[in-house]
DNA sequence: TAGAGCCTGGACAACGTTGTCAGATGCAGG
DNA sequence: CCTGCATCTGACAACGTTGTCCAGGCTCTA
């Protein structure tokens, strides 16, 4: 259960730019319970405390925390032993606003708990640790309003770079934050309007590989099942498949392909409707994991047997009977090609804006070989 | 690749406390092209340049951006003006530093691209955003001082609050924080040596249940292979099977237990062992996940049907031949609970430290209904 | 012994924002 | 016309850190 004494998105709201004239929420405070008086920090020592009893000037703690040079050993212990019995710890709050670096990246991707993102994600932090930065990440949920939220709430935070996933099609919002000095990314998906980095997968080489390779074995009535086709990657794999039809010279007939869906109650409709019939397809191509993973359930129940190309490759997939044959795209590469890009930015060595598609691979374990059952 | 001039953990090493007089890396700052001439932000106007532009005072500019009362049409439109002319963003470092709450919370877990974390993380992020917070989250890949090093990065950027999957057993380190005010929630597996907020699932009920379940169906003889038992979960697990064995009167042979074990190679070794020799188990209880995968692939080889009972549920788990009984945990619940403490911590609700279990869910399928075959 | 040069330490300003407080303006009523 | 009050606005300090710069004490050399 959520609280429901909190606003929903308060912090984000009082952005200004956005939005001209609409009311705007003030921020809800985190409050806190004061546990003891003392500074807003909850009574945490600053170097200055440390300073006082050390009995040294401000600017020499900050040495001593920094490993600076030019301190004699015994001012050091001094200052150290003031530091470990006042408990302090640097605020890098206050660092980051002097340094004008956060040390730190944001991630906005769809869903975190899509399997297909996790590793995405670890990637990019690995990359970003490797960096010495942090990683903020944030979920989309598909939404393009919620992306330019929290793209732009990372933003404000001054995060040094940016890996986007889009939701939405139109990132002219990160036009002054790029201007600014914001290095961009965008992976999976293509940023819109604008001229930036971006590392995808080759959708459309991947599915057109995906459906010749069930066209090789002799299917010709494919269905398509695939998310909406304002999502990028959605409209190129439907491109591909098309094309891999196209070059079979086989008319495509509209009842094969369903399109904007991926939730499980309607992709097993639209499966379901596809198998029935007077010409039920023989074979199935799926657009995304989620959408296999269902269209794997219905083809359980299916007596006839079902060929089946998936987008994304499913952990176990090599386990089912039979083996579910798919086109499957590196997770963690995307990932890390992108982190690297951002930081190659960051350096000063990336210019020009470049689109770099990473290769698929097809995996064959049984579900794309069966031959048609008509 | 990564970037061989970075050194590894060059933000982190900055800190002083942990250790006393190791030589200290200077942070790397994370250099940046210098795209305009400007001010260290790269150029980014301020409220000063927002004021100057409107030919407003400076707090006017602030309370336009935050909505706060008492600024009349006329001038607000015109500091809106100067806002969007100037592309101004506010900062929310500075905002930080002076408000003394950061609005994000820090989420250290074990792996982001384990399958069990990504909804975890996901339902912290949830809870965080109806709270107007930010997420960062970092991966200790199961290495204390990693985790340390990450909890106390994220606690010098003044996190309001911390939820931690503990990877080691001494979480004093942290004592200095919470006294300080980090609100902090141990998930999963419960905080060391520090009394704390702990949200578990009930591992030890779990794995009794799963273990009896084999039981129940007839099993004597059965495998335990699990990770390091200095994991709490893996002790807990542990105990839970030895608990059902004891209520059967089985006693249990050292051959029939592998711990320590979680890469696929010894596992698949240590699965194989077991089913060879004079006495082999008729039965496997897998202690985590990715040991289930395992076991469930040397099972797949195996001519004799061994009976299988998981921790933790798998994507795709009822689709194989048999269908894989689990001992179910909720990920998303145990992140969700644990944030929610987290933030009735910080709303000061919250005083006296609870250890929360989360009951574990058995899930037959198949594979934990087969009877013995000796 | 004086002068030059080095090493250590500290005073001070600045980063960009928000809270406090007082000044300016306008209007109503005496 | 002045007073009192309400409304709107802006000057200023503070948050905790780091960069700059200078002072004082020391050593070394001529």
């Amino acid at each position: 259960m959520l609280d429901a004494t909190s606003s929903y998105k308060p912090w984000i709201d009082a952005s200004p730019v956005d939005e001209q004239d609409r009311t705007r929420i003030v921020p809800e405070t985190i409050r806190r319970a004061d546990r003891t008086p003392g500074n807003r920090y909850g009574n945490r020592p600053t170097m200055k405390d440390v300073a006082a009893r050390a009995g040294v000037g401000l600017k020499t703690v900050s040495r001593v925390v920094n490993g600076e040079p030019g301190v004699t050993p015994e001012t050091e212990r001094r200052v150290q032993e003031a530091i470990d019995a006042l408990g302090f710890r640097r605020n890098d709050s206050a660092r980051v606003l002097r340094k004008g670096r956060t040390a730190s990246i944001g991630l906005v991707l769809e869903d975190l708990a899509d399997p297909f993102y996790g590793p995405l994600s670890r990637a990019v932090e690995e990359v970003a640790r490797a960096h010495g930065a942090l990683l903020i990440n944030g979920s989309s949920a598909e939404d393009p309003d919620r992306e330019q939220e929290l793209a732009l709430a990372l933003c404000a935070r001054r995060v040094d770079g940016l890996v986007v996933i889009p939701a939405g099609d139109d990132h002219r919002y990160l036009e002054p934050e790029i201007r600014a000095g914001v290095a961009t990314v965008f992976v999976d998906r293509p940023a819109g309007k604008i001229d930036a980095d971006v590392v995808l997968s080759d959708n459309y080489g991947g599915a057109r590989e995906g459906a010749a390779h069930l066209i090789a074995h002799g299917h010709r009535r494919i269905g398509f099942i695939g998310d909406m086709p304002r999502i990028h990657t959605a409209a190129e794999r439907l491109r591909g498949y098309r094309a891999a039809m196209e070059d079979a010279e086989i008319p495509v007939e509209d009842s094969w392909m369903s399109l904007g869906v991926t939730d499980p109650e309607r992709v097993r409709r639209a499966a379901e409707e596809m198998l029935s019939g007077p010409r039920p397809v023989t074979a199935i191509f799926a657009g995304n994991n989620r959408v296999t993973v269902t269209v794997i359930r219905v083809l359980a129940e299916e007596a006839r047997r079902v060929a089946l190309v998936g987008f994304d490759d499913l952990e176990l997939a090599d386990l089912l009977q039979p083996g579910v044959t798919v086109v499957a795209q590196d997770a963690a590469a995307l990932g890390r090609t992108a982190a690297e890009r951002l930081f190659r930015q960051l350096d000063g060595t990336l210019i020009t804006p470049e689109r770099i598609e990473l290769p698929t691979r097809l995996i064959t374990r049984g579900s794309g070989e069966l031959p048609p059952a008509d």
